[in-house]
DNA sequence: ATGTTCATGTAAACAGTTACATGATTTC
DNA sequence: GAAATCATGTAACTGTTTACATGAACAT
């Protein structure tokens, strides 16, 4: 048995809480765990029936009026997940920050460019905590008991993330400002 | 003229401070800006291949005994490095947090297991944090004046950042061990 | 009626990693 | 003379985004 694809990772966590149809998991995953794994349809999808065929996941009988084939977990899905959830292999972390790569490369741009760089970049975090922020205020009070707790610790994690990243650029600006 | 492509972006800076072969870029990122922004050979060469097309960078002639080529950027392709730099566009940004993404699933775990994850995680966080604070004495031992500023303030960053994700899972640990 | 949302899907393009092939040069 | 490093490259695979196509159901 080997590894589950990235976006088989997604797929199986969210089916874990309850069944759901791929567009329904892309809807979930834009609101939650898009900020550090993302999935798009042209993923969700094909990976739905690859791990129909595995076995791990099985549509259940459409119910309703529109066309939906919600999926849940099989039994062998479940275990699937579980073992992922608890095993202890090297966990994949990858960041991607064209702001702090153009820093890297400071050097090449004139004290006032490298300040208009600075203060660009640590206005786009701003903008990113604020829109993050609107967001975690709708999901928080939204929230209900069976929501479970771990979702929320994971947006408190975003939330102080990205505080600390506006401080530390914020730092920086204060500092090159300082020398102007 | 066309948006640079993610590669191209990294071997346009580095080449910004003096010529190199693909292997030096390569050498020089994976000690640098692997850690925001990774390049591998099989996205190097053949990106340097194009860039020479569109007349951007060109190859030195080769000097030494090697078989080497160690490209420079030519007047076009400088203009497009400081365009680059300057822009004004939406930073990209990109995170891939797999011990995020577990905790967002923590509530199919038992709590010991939740315990587990967050202890493992946390380990593995500081273990890359020591092998980043080595790497970084390295290159703060090795440093020269003409090294400039820009890139020892984004070592600062990786550090500083490393430290904080430590910290919140340090927290997070403590937080359900007093539950438990 | 008409616009929005629900819902599934695919094709093409783009991005990135890994593994391999090749051979020269340097170091021990 | 063997091993390590320098150096360039490609092929195959995996992953990811974007844009498009299609059509039903719901809301106004």
């Amino acid at each position: 048995m080997q590894q589950l694809s990235p976006t088989a990772r997604v797929i199986l966590g969210v089916l874990g809480a309850s069944p759901r149809t791929g567009y329904d998991i892309k809807k979930l995953t834009d609101v939650s765990t898009r900020f550090f794994w993302g999935a798009s349809y042209g993923q969700i999808y094909p990976e739905l029936h690859r791990l129909e065929a595995e076995g791990l996941v099985e549509a259940e009988p459409a119910s309703g009026a529109r066309r939906r084939r919600p999926y849940r977990l099989t039994p062998a899905g479940r275990e699937a997940l579980h073992r992922w959830l608890t095993s202890d292999e090297l966990l994949h972390f990858d960041v991607r920050d064209e702001g702090l790569l153009k820093l890297f490369f400071g050097d090449l741009l004139s004290d006032q460019e490298a300040r208009d760089l600075v203060r660009r970049t640590r206005a786009q975090y701003e903008e990113l905590l604020d829109g993050f922020r609107g967001l975690a205020e709708e999901l928080e009070s939204d929230r209900t008991e069976d929501d479970g707790r771990f979702p929320y610790v994971a947006l408190g994690y975003g939330l102080a993330y990205l505080e600390w990243v506006g401080e530390w650029w914020r730092g920086l600006e204060r500092e090159l400002d300082a020398e102007g």
